[in-house]
DNA sequence: CCTCCTAATCAAAAATACTGATAAAGCGAA
DNA sequence: TTCGCTTTATCAGTATTTTTGATTAGGAGG
């Protein structure tokens, strides 16, 4: 008998699903399946009454229930006495989209590494939708989110800031610098788009469907640093994050416009779970973004 | 933290030794060493003191041993409320010498299995020495030996039963049937020995000390079974004991005679230590043995 | 009846626990 | 001190266990 499957025990109790819990926990349906097996064989005695699609506890199961979660509470309670809980270590899985992961995360993570050499940190690049499911199943423990405000009862949001998007030229292009310019002008035009999945491409297609319109695009490119490299050749026009372009802007590689009609506004959210305990790692990467970005906060 | 990583602990504090905890939990040294690295690693805190050779327990190991006992006293109350400790289930192993194995236990097993399908017996065959050795380091559950009585202050012999060693020849032999024969004239047969590690042919040889005389012997056989045959087969003289030779005596075989000077008498014991937990296989298991040789007990 | 949803099964893959050999390091004796 | 003894640490290789993913089976509810 391991702790490992009392915890999978309680769950699939709280959740009186063996496949809700294993989705909680991060594990396979077959998995729980396997834990609660092992269980009941060491114990000798069935603790569910299957019927089928539904499970009912028995009498033993209830039993069980209760030393499973005395147990735990007094694992908990050793964990919050004995171990140390302010130095940072062990692992923080962060996933992020493409963008984030790209350009803001290294500054932040460069310091952070250094500060605590003993967290082990993974970085994981997905779509918002991928890293939303990730978070829901315990595969990250923190998010970064470039989308509209997201919110979910279960989550807390740790930290948040403004991030407009811009649109983007070469700096020979007719458009450079230019202010208000039509969206049925800016059309005309070749776009660099991001990929389908992307929040704010998405954005701008719903406001250009308000007009009854459509960007005309050639080229989706999933890497916004390549979108970058492209448009500073002058292959097309692009609207990315201000942050990712910051840098480009300045060194006058690219030139920034606005569209009359169009103005993109998303938030940038650092985002985990109500339910888990967050660690002296998630704390102290919270802290090192809200200090990196003091005053800039949403 | 899983509870077997606090057994460990729990064992290494009580013998204050991570060689000594191995050897009781039937791990290797490096195995306790790896458990203990996981607990330090995990709670991010050193448990012990360790000066080279000595180790001892610091302020943090201490109240971890605290909780740890605690856990691991929960979990025995849990399994002794929720599981089923009347029906015998899990495993069963078993050591035993080569003799005891082929001729006593069988009949015993063969009934055993029958009747209690849910175990999963593992016979283990060795030396007395060997098998003392499993027992010691929890690789049995149960030792059947055939020796002088063996006694120990961990150990406790659930039942035992006296076992004659017999002197045997084929049928036709001149010695068959003889009573009192001058163990000077047994000595100038050849005989069919067993393994140097044998209890009886120590008790024999010894017995032959005193008189200044030694057996000849040209074979060395391991097997009881293969000594049987050979013996059948007029190849020598030999001595077993009484069990393994009931039914080539009564086939007549085998014939058996008596030598003045010796008389061996050895007791078969079933023995298991007692600091672990009769599981309700042991108990069903001893009451067969009980059982099958009623009224023989020594 | 069919569809949807859930748990069980099982082979394959991944993770992890364990071992055995060896190294390092302290203790005690010569 | 050095030598031998004992104890823990380390590490590569192996064994075992855990987890997964695909599939099956078996209701529940339309």
């Amino acid at each position: 008998m391991e702790l490992r499957n009392l915890l999978t025990y309680s769950k699939v109790c709280e959740a009186m699903s063996f496949s809700k819990a294993a989705d909680q926990l991060g594990y396979a349906q077959s998995t729980v399946t396997t834990q609660i097996a092992q269980l009941e064989e060491e114990l000798g005695v069935k603790l569910f009454d299957r019927n089928g699609k539904r499970i009912r506890l028995n009498a033993k199961g209830q039993e069980l229930l209760l030393y499973a979660n005395q147990l735990l509470a007094l694992v908990s309670e050793t964990k919050a006495n004995v171990s140390d809980t302010k130095t940072p270590r062990g692992s923080l899985r962060i996933g992020v989209i493409e963008s984030v992961g790209t350009f803001f995360l290294p500054d932040i993570l460069e310091d952070y590494l250094t500060n605590f050499p003993e967290v082990h940190v993974q970085v994981l690049t997905a779509t918002t939708r991928e890293i939303m499911e990730m978070l829901r199943q315990n595969k990250i423990d923190l998010m970064l989110t470039l989308d509209e405000q997201v919110y979910d009862p279960d989550w807390t949001c740790a930290w948040s800031r403004k991030e407009d998007i811009v649109f983007l030229c070469a700096p020979e292009h007719a458009f450079a610098g230019r202010a208000d310019l039509p969206l049925a002008e800016l059309l005309q035009e070749n776009m660099l788009l991001t990929e389908r999945q992307c929040n704010y491409r998405h954005s701008f297609e719903h406001i250009c469907d308000g007009y009854q319109m459509r960007p005309r695009s050639s080229l989706e490119i999933g890497c916004t640093n390549t979108i970058l490299q492209f448009t500073e050749h002058n292959l097309g026009v692009t609207f990315l994050p201000r942050l990712t372009v910051q840098a480009s802007l300045q060194a006058k590689r690219l030139a920034n416009f606005s569209v009359k009609e169009v103005s993109i506004q998303m938030l940038i959210q650092l985002i985990y779970r109500k339910s888990i305990w967050c660690t002296p790692a998630m704390k102290a990467f919270i802290e090192k973004i809200r200090n990196t970005h003091k005053n800039m906060e949403a």
